[in-house]
RNA sequence: GGCCGAGUGGCAGAGUGGCCAUGCAGCGGAUUGCAAAUCCGCGUACGUCGGUUCGAUUCCGGCCUCGGCCUCCA
């Protein structure tokens, strides 16, 4: 089957044919850099990456772009609170965010552009907007006029009359219309800012998104992804700028938006408190353990976080790796990802489905032999690295598993070598015992082929 | 209030108008000195009430419960 994605603009599967198939062009909402990310936040860093090996499987360019937020006032704040220059916080956590994102098997982006370095776009993109009679500046800010645009609020699915109804928020009396949304704002000496024809000021949130994309991939892209809760307003009102800025050409040809990361069923938010950082997460169990986790649910899906979740997917990766560390004798087969697996993610990434195909697979090879086995070893680590996994030795993954674990490895090889002499002299009891030493250090052996390996336990 | 989504076996989580998801956990067996790993087998799962149908977890309608967006937010 092929490439289908679901459309959040029409609300349906749609079969996926790029603008242009030389150069197919995807821009995924990256992080406000002011502080660690939480492990909803590294959810659709992991889907849209796994879209991103989807689509480099099949078209021979595919442009990536992820960007960073690096200026906001929580950027402000924290820096104020640090009492240190702003561009020491988003330095430090875009550092930590691309080593983090890194660490969750995730391929680095064609761009990652940054907001601050493409204030002169922005600031071009608003006079266009402002000449084409869809934007007006008033009191040092420039707003976006929503009704001059008619389609305003088809991506969300939401009514003019519906979002008057339901505004709560005061309106500020500079703006015409209160739906009207920010492009510009004036900055006060102590904040970054920039000069513009409107003074010195920082561009409003939505705008960034629009320039960057603008920038690096064009007016038209295919695939612009995010979280759920950037549908509305920062999506809507995205589209409703570029549209505008490009005289009514096609913005976003299929706009993804994954679902939410909860925690005892509701939202992970760092507004609530229930958090939990990736950086912690990677303390407790190996990124591929994450990104496993993470991809183990359909990603329109919600899927509840708890320790259980992460403890799961180091299971089941260790039965997979455990396959593929059986094969040891042979050579993986160049091998193509097989149908199945293939299918699976076509069929708007369902990536729950993939998986259970690979738990097949994996099922095939330990029964293999002969020629098959060496051809199931090639098409499981070819299924897995669609999905980001599978892609080290069974040896490495075991020693990443035990990590946060003291483990004295000479210690258990020692036993494990009294042991041996003991089964040898028919001692079992003896030998009995010495296995149980070995397990109250946290460590599985297994007596296999004649050999005795051992690994840590979970 | 408006818009959107969800309710599947002990847990996680796909999917389908009639037959198997898959993984973890559990039980039985094979294998093993015993284990571990692996393999084989087992368990009357589809919120609720109606409707359509030869047949519905799957389609339609009502209801209940939960969550998201409407404000910064992945």
């Amino acid at each position: 089957m092929p490439l289908h994605l679901y459309n959040t603009l029409s609300r349906r599967k749609e079969l996926f044919t790029p603008i242009d198939p030389a150069r197919v062009t995807m821009y995924v909402c990256g992080p406000t850099v002011y502080n660690y990310v939480h492990i909803g936040n590294a959810r659709p860093v992991v889907v849209f990456d796994t879209v991103y090996r989807l689509l480099a499987r099949e078209y021979p360019k595919v442009i990536y772009a992820r960007n960073i937020t690096d200026v906001d006032d929580k950027i402000n704040a924290a820096a104020q609170a640090g009492g240190v220059d702003i561009s020491e916080i988003t330095g430090k956590y875009t550092r930590i965010y691309c080593e983090e994102m890194a660490a969750l098997n995730t391929l680095p982006p064609t761009i990652e552009p940054h907001a601050t370095q493409h204030i002169p776009q922005m600031i071009a993109m608003i006079q266009e907007l402002i000449a084409g009679g869809h934007a007006y500046a008033a009191e040092g800010h420039v707003l976006f006029h929503v009704p001059s645009y008619a389609d305003y609020g088809k991506l969300s699915g939401r009514a003019r009359e519906d979002m008057i109804a339901g505004a709560r928020v005061e309106v500020a009396p500079y703006k015409k219309d209160p739906a009207d949304f920010v492009l510009w704002k004036p900055s006060t000496p102590d904040l970054p800012g920039w000069d513009s024809p409107w003074g010195r000021g920082r561009p409003g949130w939505h705008i960034e998104c629009s320039s960057m994309i603008e920038t690096h991939l064009g007016n038209s892209i295919d695939i612009h992804g995010g979280g759920h809760d950037l549908i509305f307003p920062h999506h809507e009102n995205e589209l409703a700028q570029s549209t505008c800025a490009h005289g009514g050409k096609l913005y976003v040809k299929y706009w993804m938006h994954n679902g939410f990361l909860t925690m005892d069923k509701e939202k992970m938010s760092k507004s609530l408190g229930n958090i939990v950082r990736v950086h912690e997460l990677l303390d407790q169990a190996p990124g591929e353990a994450i990104r496993w986790a993470l991809l183990s649910a359909h990603y329109r899906q919600p899927l509840d976080w708890s320790d259980d979740t992460l403890t799961q997917a180091k299971r089941t990766l260790t039965r997979l790796y455990t396959a593929l560390e059986q094969a040891g004798d042979v050579p993986a087969e160049a091998a193509a990802a097989p149908a199945g697996v293939v299918e699976a993610l076509s069929d708007d990434l369902n990536t729950p489905k993939a998986m259970a195909e690979i738990a097949s697979l994996a099922g095939a090879l330990n029964q293999a032999t002969g020629p098959a086995k060496a051809k199931l070893k090639g098409e499981l680590i070819a299924a897995g690295a669609l999905l980001g996994v599978l892609q080290r030795s069974p040896q490495d993954w075991f020693a990443a598993v035990g990590a946060n674990k003291a483990i004295d490895s000479a210690e258990v090889e020692r036993l494990i070598a009294a042991r041996a002499a003991a089964r040898a002299a028919k001692d079992f009891a003896g030998a009995d015992r010495i296995r149980d030493q070995i397990a109250a250090l946290g460590v599985v052996i297994e007596d296999r082929a004649g050999k005795t390996t051992w690994r840590a336990a979970e």
